[in-house]
DNA sequence: ACAACACTTGAACATTTGCTCAAATGTTAT
DNA sequence: ATAACATTTGAGCAAATGTTCAAGTGTTGT
């Protein structure tokens, strides 16, 4: 059943050659995978989480937002530059303020579909 | 000359009393949200994302997922133990080899959702 | 023009984290 | 019991990352 041909990495050969390679189909597409990984390491800290959990209800200032998840302005700055790059916030100036708020729903739903797996652990 | 105005953090007020209490509310359960940051944690690093997309047409062994995703057995394995902490894979084992696939669902929606959002950019 | 203000940005620093290598664990076969 | 094997685990190290502080940008009001 096995055969022995030899070996690359592990010692061993792959297992189940055809399953090994339908895994590899999803991953194909690398820069994708790369962007999907960016949106959630973005929403996998602290701090950006909560500024996005912040402008969930409404848009905010940063100012407004630093208060709301007790943080610096600086520090809230510097992520949501980060934030605007990946498109996850959108801002409007007004005067010298500036109000962020949510790019899309989809971040949204992504936090339910979280919440959902998390309530049944 | 230096102005005092009952200064918190930032030197500004807060511009927006009412949204931002409206905001803190989202921010109520803490030990929720750093769950939540946690799971989001877990995918955005690409060798865990892999993982994952490849857990999800079959169960895998780990020296096949090692071989999917073009990394030592090692490495996966430590990440495995995270993604296994977090319930967000389970494994079943079968002599000296030990299978794994997804947990549940919702991680499967969350890969879509996100995909959605960065079609659209 | 000047000063105050809201925000952004760069550099330095400490912490976190993913990978590698080597050793350990647990299972199967001889 | 010994050997081979699939997987796990711990330590060490380099790279990535979040925060802070200070300086910079652009806008408003005097």
């Amino acid at each position: 059943m096995k055969k022995i041909k030899s070996a690359p990495i592990c010692k061993i050969e792959i297992v189940d050659k055809s399953k090994v390679k339908k895994a590899k189909k999803n991953l194909e597409n690398n820069r994708q995978i790369l962007q999907m990984a960016n949106i959630f390491k973005l929403l996998g800290e602290p701090t950006r989480l909560k500024i996005i959990l912040s402008l969930i209800n409404s848009e905010l200032c940063v100012c407004d937002l630093a208060a709301a998840i007790d943080s610096t302005v600086s520090s809230v700055s510097h992520q949501l530059r980060l934030l605007r790059n990946a498109r996850l916030v959108k801002y409007r100036k007004e005067g010298k303020m500036v109000f962020y708020s949510i790019e899309d729903e989809h971040i949204n739903k992504l936090i339910e579909q979280v919440n959902e797996h998390i309530e049944e652990s």
